[in-house]
DNA sequence: ATTAATGCAAACGGTTTGCACTACT
DNA sequence: AGTAGTGCAAACCGTTTGCATTAAT
C-alpha cells in the first residue's frame, strides 16, 4: 500500500518504520493513523473505533486494536487509564502526561510535566517509581463548581 | 432477619441504618458486610462477590452490586478506580484516599492525607477541586525496581 | 509465494438489567 | 399484606481470541 498522506510527523513516516520491522501498511492502518494523527491527548479504544468507522466503515474492533498495539511497539501511543476506568490511548508526541477529569461535566485536560513531576516528587522518599502517562486526578472543575455549589 | 453478629462499627448498625430507611436487612447483606466489615483499603465488586461465595455459595453478582449501592448511599463504602482500570470501592472509616499501585508486583498501598492533600494543593491555583478518593498513582514499587532494573 | 493483517464470529470479564419469586418488615 | 431484595438469565460494553481469507511485500 501507498505512504500514507502528507500527515505530520511521526505520522507520516508510520508506514516505512512498520515495513522496517517487516510489518505491513494497509487501508485500516491508515484509518486508524488519519485519526489518531488528528487526535490531541488521549482517546480510547472504542472511540477510535468510531472515529475509524466514519473513515473507513470496514473497520472493525479487533483491527483498531490490534493496530494499537502495533503503534504502541512503535513507541507512537502509550495506554494508561481514564476516570471511567476504560483503557485509554495517549497519542502524540509527547505521550509522557496525565490527566485532570472532570467528574461533573467530563471534561480533562492534560496534566502538565512540572505537576506531574511535583507527584512523582512526593513518592520518591518510598522508593516509588511514579508512571507519569498513568496519573488520573478526578475532581469537580471550576466551571462546574461555579455551576453548581452542592 | 437478625441484627449482624458483632462486628465492630459503622458495620453493626448496618442492618439498623437500612431499616431507618425502609430497606432490608438480608442474609445476602450480612454476608457482604462480613467480607467489608474484614477488608481494609480496597476491594473490587468482582472479588467481594468471589469472597462472598466462600461465606455464602448463593450469592449472585446482581446482590453484591446493588448492596454496594445500598452501602453506598449509607456512606460506608465509596467507589473508585483501580490501576487495571477496574472499578472498585473503598472500604472503612477512612474512605478518603487514593491508592499508590506497582504495576508489577500489583501490590497496593493507600497514600495517606498528607501526600493525597499536596496533590491536592497543585490543582488548587486551577481551580480544580480534587477528589482524594479517585487519586491512584502507578509505577514501581521499590522492590520491584530492584528486582529487576529493565 | 510468503505470511502479516483482516473480518468475522464467538468468547471473554465485569457489570447491569428485567422479571418472577422470596422473604423481611 | 405489602414491597424490598433476591436469583436467574439474558444483555451489556469494551476488549480479545481463533481461524479461514485477503492482500501487502
Amino acid at each position: 500500500m501507498a505512504r500514507s498522506a502528507s500527515l505530520p510527523e511521526p505520522w507520516a513516516s508510520v508506514g516505512d518504520q512498520l515495513r522496517a520491522r517487516g510489518q505491513r501498511w494497509t487501508r485500516q492502518r491508515d484509518a486508524v493513523v488519519g485519526v489518531l494523527s488528528r487526535t490531541q491527548g488521549h482517546i480510547t479504544g472504542a472511540e477510535l473505533l468510531a472515529r475509524c468507522r466514519q473513515v473507513d466503515a470496514s473497520v472493525v474492533p479487533s483491527t483498531v486494536y490490534r493496530t494499537l498495539a502495533a503503534l504502541e511497539e512503535l513507541g507512537l501511543v502509550r495506554h494508561g487509564h481514564g476516570a471511567s476506568g476504560r483503557e485509554e490511548f495517549h497519542v502524540g508526541a509527547d505521550t509522557e502526561h496525565g490527566h485532570l477529569h472532570c467528574d461533573s461535566c467530563g471534561r480533562q485536560w492534560e496534566i502538565g510535566k512540572e505537576k506531574a513531576d511535583a507527584i512523582a516528587a512526593l513518592f520518591q522518599a518510598d522508593g516509588f517509581q511514579v508512571d507519569r502517562s498513568h496519573v488520573t486526578i478526578v475532581g469537580r472543575c471550576r466551571d462546574c463548581l461555579r455551576a453548581r455549589k452542592d
